[in-house]
RNA sequence: GGCCGAGUGGCGGAAUUGGCAGACGCUCUGGACUUAAAAUCCAGUGGGAGGGAACUCCCGUGCGGGUUCGAGUCCCGCCUCGGCUACCA
């Protein structure tokens, strides 16, 4: 490598930091980092001047193992447009944090008694030297890390917002909790009835939720610490244990996170993901009436008609939830889920014993277990029976894991007909299967006569048959009909469910953010049930200081460990607990962006006038990997946030680019067990940041998964060389310009070269297709490198180009033709159409659809020019000369064909 | 099973509204320079045929059909691979 020559050469010269002739990247890089550094060449102002843009990168967990190829690949990519952007005059904000609260610090922590702050702000050195090495333009000035305690206080200041607000449905909207209505009753029974009243409608409430309690380990661990029912360490059974934890209500805002993705510059995929897991179904909630020995299903329908559909259900019904109530005649049997509250009343004696058994099966069973391992539907009898509200028939009421208790109402007409897990169970218990639609075009002959038969399942629309006064509907009208007509006698209503879930958002650890939370406790200890929310002004809840990290063996939250001074705070005489609960990573992640605008600000997470000028993202780039949760949290807080008017846009992220996978180079995903990983620094060390750079943008789109292959860095860096000696004379011993470089304007073809290259250049990084851009700079190079006459002009409209891709390089050069100051702000180039236009152009001409020969036309021949050049054409004519032309077609610019006989 | 994405030379990939398939780079081959190597520079590089050459022809963008003067691109039906998701009524 020549670098090791020119050491050799001049170890101890003088000139080690200016100029050399050869490029080493070695010196430059360090030279203009430190430059850049010093001058604060990237720092944006407080508010923006003129057109903005705030472009952000996902910020990185700060892992022991430094930074991976994955993260330069849109690091680079968002480099380039804020680059590009400055140059354009744009006023750009791009900033970089830490994302590093972890399991992995505390796991550390654990093992070693080492505060996890200690090796996290170590992993973050290592990622801010990466970082820096790679000569990203970030503002470094406005860096965070979520574990800050100044930045973890306004994550906790979020959650109080949350705490405080309730979600207005008719106004779909979050309002202060003070402003909730309360009813009546709830008044008449006291302030402690209001609290709980209250404390019912918060966005973030407490409830009990199973957690993954590993006796052995003595410790609660994560979802992602438990493989196959077992403790990733260790091995050890892990059981389901409830939890007292708290959620967030973010399936309030389901309806607007859905319907606000629309409108969004996010590629189609990723908002089908987010619909997807939001998954907003439509249909309707009926009522069963279950039979009883003191009134007839008659006597309740007529009173129903009177009263309407009542918000709860009584006792004497089963509410089911379907998006198919045009199947209600074909509904066969009903399904309870093992955990509805009905199971009990609903078995009759003889069926006891086998329900009881059943649900406990159910209950011990976990998640996986219920879905993935079960191949076979099951379910027992409960020996009651509902009455259909259509046919009046009754209908036996089954219990069966395949419902559930957390989706719709945890219970459901099942109709086996026309829904494939009904089909299967149906055919496991020989249940009778009921056709009630006439199948459409999406059968054939065979299958509609099989359908028709009951012995083969039809989940498409059709025509009703079997539906009394409803058949011949259209599967659409059907079920308008229906539910219009059950609604009007109280027996149904229009309804929609959701497949999202309220958010988990309490985690039993020790490094994550505390909450700001007290609980009352009276005079024996015990907590009363009163939650009260710690004033923000008494924010940041530092974690506290622990002996060790150990694992205290109960399933409560390590705080729990915590020194008396910290967990018992007495306010006004009344003693309270602190909750030891502490946030999930996601938590610092919701609303980083913001903070990012206003890093210092002690008074307010963020100066609304900032919020308004910088807001929202202009464009946001990370992994797909984050495509549905970490998008959806932000976006759930973010709309919180603007209905309690703390941000002025209902939306974060207005663009979205998820940058595709780096495979290694054996086409499979990098790992350490597989050995392919390969290692940032390593690049740098042989070829620069800027090839790295330059390679990683080179190897593809940037949305797609793409291998990685060493040779292709030796490719680029080779590119880099060529560029520097088309400008420089590497032979000289000292910085010396190219004698082929002159003062001259560039010839008509030059310029016609430099401007298409402008022009690709310009608009492929507005269109993030750097990998074609770079190809055009390529072509310029191999054009002007066989020039003898080079003119300086478009030597430094290259450079210009080149700068957002390879920054250090770029300056470097610029500095060797003589200018004083960075690049990083200098007026992009521009060019003139004009000039790209081209005399004469070749273009194919055809016979019957085949290239037969290419002939030189001038660019702006006419049709029937162009037609009779092409017939001039020698080999043409021989070709044409026995034929009968039936048609010409002549596309101006681009081809001539002929169509012959 | 469902949703999404992708199949183009030895490899990564290019290709405006349908208009010269394979830009650019890597690899490989040959040549120049060198005592030699590296580096650099020059030439070639989808497959096949016409004995080599210019030249000409045929085939070729996962497979099978279709629309069109003309299809990598549009339509219909499949196959393979990758990602996400998983009994959501």
């Amino acid at each position: 490598m020549q670098r090791g020559w020119l050491e050799f050469r001049f170890p101890q010269s003088e000139f080690r930091n200016l100029l050399m002739p050869r490029y080493n990247p070695a010196t430059i890089e360090p030279k203009w980092q430190a430059y850049w550094d010093e001058h604060r060449t990237f720092e944006s102002p407080r508010l923006p001047s003129g057109e903005k843009i705030y472009v952000l990168d996902m910020f990185p967990y700060p892992s022991g193992n430094g930074l991976h190829v994955g993260h330069p690949e849109g690091y680079t990519a968002t480099d380039i447009v804020c680059r590009a952007a400055r140059m354009q005059g744009k006023s750009v904000v791009h900033p970089m944090g830490f994302d590093s609260f972890g399991l992995p610090a505390e796991e550390h922590a654990i093992k070693t008694g080492e505060h996890p702050r200690i090796q996290t702000e170590q992993n973050i050195d290592t990622f801010r030297r990466q970082l820096k090495m790679l000569g990203f333009s970030y503002d470094w000035s406005r860096e965070l890390a979520t574990t800050d305690v100044a930045y973890f206080r306004w994550t906790q200041w979020i959650f109080l917002q949350l705490f405080d607000t309730w979600f207005d449905d008719q106004q779909q909207k979050g309002r202060p909790i003070s402003e909730l209505p309360i009813p009546d009753d709830v008044a008449a029974a006291g302030d402690d009835a209001v609290q709980e009243f209250r404390d019912e409608h918060r966005l973030a409430y407490q409830s009990d939720a199973p957690v993954n309690w590993c006796p052995a380990l003595g410790t609660v661990l994560a979802n992602e610490e438990v493989i196959n029912g077992k403790s990733e360490r260790g091995d050890h059974p892990v059981e389901r244990r409830a939890l007292r934890q708290w959620m967030l209500r973010i399936t309030a805002y389901a309806s607007r996170l859905e319907d606000d993705l629309e409108p969004l510059d996010w590629s189609e995929s990723i908002k089908a993901l987010q619909r997807n897991w939001i998954g907003r179904s439509t249909g309707a909630e009926v009522d069963f009436y279950l039979a009883s020995e003191e009134s007839s299903a008659q006597d309740w329908q007529s009173a129903r008609t009177k009263s309407g559909f009542p918000r709860k259900p009584g006792d004497n019904v089963l509410r089911v939830y379907t998006t198919r109530p045009d199947t209600l005649f074909g509904a066969t049997y009903m399904v309870i889920a093992p955990e509805h509250p009905f199971v009990e009343r609903l078995t009759t004696p003889d069926n006891t014993a086998a329900v009881t058994t059943y649900c406990d099966q159910a209950a011990a069973k976990s998640d996986l277990d219920r879905t993935e391992l079960a191949k076979e539907k099951t379910g027992v009898f409960t020996g009651s029976y509902a009455t259909n509200p259509v046919s009046g028939e009754p209908i036996p009421i089954w219990v069966a894991d395949y419902v559930l208790i957390s989706y719709g109402t945890g219970a459901i007409m099942a109709v086996p007909a026309h829904d494939e897990r009904d089909f299967e169970f149906a055919k496991q218990f020989n249940i009778p299967i009921k056709c009630v639609i006439q199948p459409g075009r999406h059968a054939t002959q065979g299958e509609a006569e099989k359908i028709l038969a009951g012995n083969q399942v039809y989940t498409e629309p059709g025509t009703a048959i079997n539906s009394g006064k409803y058949n011949g509907l259209s599967t659409n009208d059907f079920k308008e009909k229906i539910t219009e007509s059950l609604a009007a006698s109280g027996l149904a209503k229009k309804a929609t469910n959701y497949k999202l879930r309220d958010w988990l958002f309490s985690r039993q650890r020790f490094w994550g953010e505390p909450f700001p939370i007290l609980h009352e406790l009276d005079d024996a200890g015990e907590k009363t049930g009163r939650v009260q929310a710690v004033d923000a002004a008494d924010l940041p809840v530092d974690l506290p200081h622990l002996e060790d990290f150990k694992p205290h063996g109960r399933p409560e939250p390590p705080l729990d460990k915590a020194p008396d001074e910290w967990l018992y705070p007495v306010i006004d005489g009344v003693r309270y607990k602190r909750e030891t609960n502490t946030m999930p990573q996601w938590a610092g992640s919701c609303w980083y962006y913001l903070r990012f605008l206003d890093p210092k600000n002690s008074e307010a997470l963020v100066d609304p006038e900032v919020e308004k000028a910088w807001m929202p993202i202009d464009l946001y780039v990370g992994g797909a990997e984050h495509a549905v949760l970490h998008l959806l949290y932000a976006r759930f807080w973010h709309k919180v946030l603007f209905d309690r008017g703390v941000v002025s846009t209902p939306e974060p992220f207005q663009k979205l680019v998820n940058q595709g996978m780096i495979l290694g180079e054996n086409n499979e995903k990098m790992s350490k067990s597989r050995g392919n990983v390969i290692n940032p620094d390593d690049v740098v060390n042989e070829y620069g940041a800027d090839s790295l750079r330059l390679y990683e943008m080179f190897m593809g789109p940037l949305e797609q998964t793409k291998p990685w292959n060493t040779e292709g860095v030796n490719g680029v860096y080779g590119f880099l060389n060529r560029v520097w000696r088309m400008i420089l004379d590497e032979n000289a011993e000292q910085i010396s310009i190219n004698p082929a470089l002159c003062d001259e304007a560039p010839t008509d073809e030059q310029n016609r070269i430099l401007h298409k290259t402008i022009k690709a250049v310009t608009d492929d990084i507005a269109k993030m297709s750097f990998n074609t851009a770079i190809a055009r700079m390529m072509e310029f190079t191999n054009f002007f490198t066989k020039q003898d006459r080079r003119p300086r002009s478009a030597m430094e409209q290259i450079l210009l180009l080149v700068a957002p891709f390879a920054p250090h390089f770029a300056e470097e050069l610029w500095q060797a033709l003589g200018h004083n100051e960075s690049l990083a702000y200098e007026a992009w180039p521009t060019y003139d159409e004009s000039l790209l236009v081209e005399d004469e152009i070749e273009i194919p001409v055809q016979i019957k659809g085949k290239v037969r020969a290419k002939i030189t036309v001038p660019a702006d021949a006419d049709q029937a020019k162009m037609e009779e050049l092409a017939r001039a054409d020698s080999r043409i004519a021989e070709l044409i000369k026995d034929k009968e032309i039936i048609k010409t077609i002549v596309v101006p610019g681009k081809m001539v064909s002929f169509v012959v006989k």
